[in-house]
DNA sequence: TGTGTAATAT
DNA sequence: TATATTACAC
């Protein structure tokens, strides 16, 4: 019985973050004095909400987030590429933007550099995404290796060190298309036309943007297990998943606030198998 | 010049 | 530990 297959890509469009999810990553990649000093703006937003007017006070204040004099030290001459930007987080939503770019761009076409213009995420830079596609590519090269070779037999998580199934945490929270892992003659891999995401606005609330992310992720995971047992046509069935999370519940490093309980929830959800409880991975606002 | 990969650094 | 950076081959 295929009921709806795989017209992920018919819905991914729903998927895709809404532009308040998005908004707090850009803030931890670019500060508003930082976007401000530079223009830095996304391509696809011909309007940019208005700036917020630097504080006219000439001395640091909040150097909170002033963080490595950015601003003061080197902005005026040099070009804001020789600037230290801040760590790039990839949350579950970046990294579904990573992903939607990857499987609709066709996994030949999938290069960083086009990677990086389909995700229109600004702030990201080439090097983010090669990076990012590298253990993306690693990820992917794991997950056919175990749904085609034997899957289960014995070696299974023993194949894995301890960084892949860590790794495997964020990898995991966004399905992998069809196309990335098996892709199929040439030709056949006709794209919808992209549609890029017209976000990424500048807030002015820099300081709460991370522990916004930090509640949103934690959202995100707890989502996230409930989601596995759902696919109706059965296309994330590697049955990776289930023995992904064996070593996984370790975290909590990073939010001593609530202790996960994602393996029950998990293994409940898998192991009812007709439970089918499709929620959506991300909130699109009716959720 | 851009990419892929591995090693290494932070 | 996750991500960035670097080096090098193609």
């Amino acid at each position: 019985m295929k009921e709806e297959e795989p017209n992920w890509f018919s819905r991914w469009e729903e998927e895709l973050p809404s532009p308040e999810e998005l908004t707090p990553l850009s803030q931890t990649l670019i500060t508003p004095d930082l976007a401000l000093a530079f223009d830095i703006r996304n391509p696809n937003t011909p309007q940019a909400p208005p700036p917020p007017p630097p504080p006219p006070s000439s001395q640091h204040h909040s150097a909170e987030f002033d963080s490595a004099e950015l601003g003061s030290a080197t902005a005026g001459d040099e070009p804001a590429r020789t600037l230290k930007r801040p760590r790039l987080v990839w949350t579950p939503q970046l990294h579904k933007r990573f992903v939607d770019a990857v499987a609709h761009l066709g996994i030949k076409n999938a290069v960083p550099k086009t990677i990086m213009q389909l995700m229109s995420v600004d702030g990201l830079t080439r090097e983010n995404v090669a990076s990012h596609l590298q253990k993306y590519r690693l990820y992917l090269k794991r997950m056919q290796g175990m749904s085609t070779g034997n899957g289960s037999g014995g070696g299974g998580a023993a194949g894995l060190s301890p960084t892949d199934a860590a790794t495997d945490h964020l990898f995991a929270s966004s399905p992998v298309p069809r196309q990335l892992l098996h892709p199929g003659p040439p030709g056949s891999d006709h794209f919808l036309p992209f549609v890029p995401v017209t976000a990424l606005q500048h807030h002015q609330q820099q300081q709460m943007a991370a522990a916004a992310l930090a509640a949103q992720q934690q959202q995100f995971h707890q989502r996230q297990m409930g989601h596995f047992g759902s696919p109706p046509g059965g296309q994330f069935d590697h049955g990776f998943f289930s023995r992904q999370t064996v070593g996984v519940n370790r975290m909590g490093a990073a939010m001593p606030a609530q202790p996960p309980a994602y393996v029950e929830d998990l293994e409940s959800a898998t192991g009812g198998g007709g439970g089918r409880k499709v929620l959506t991975l991300f909130p699109t606002g009716d959720d």
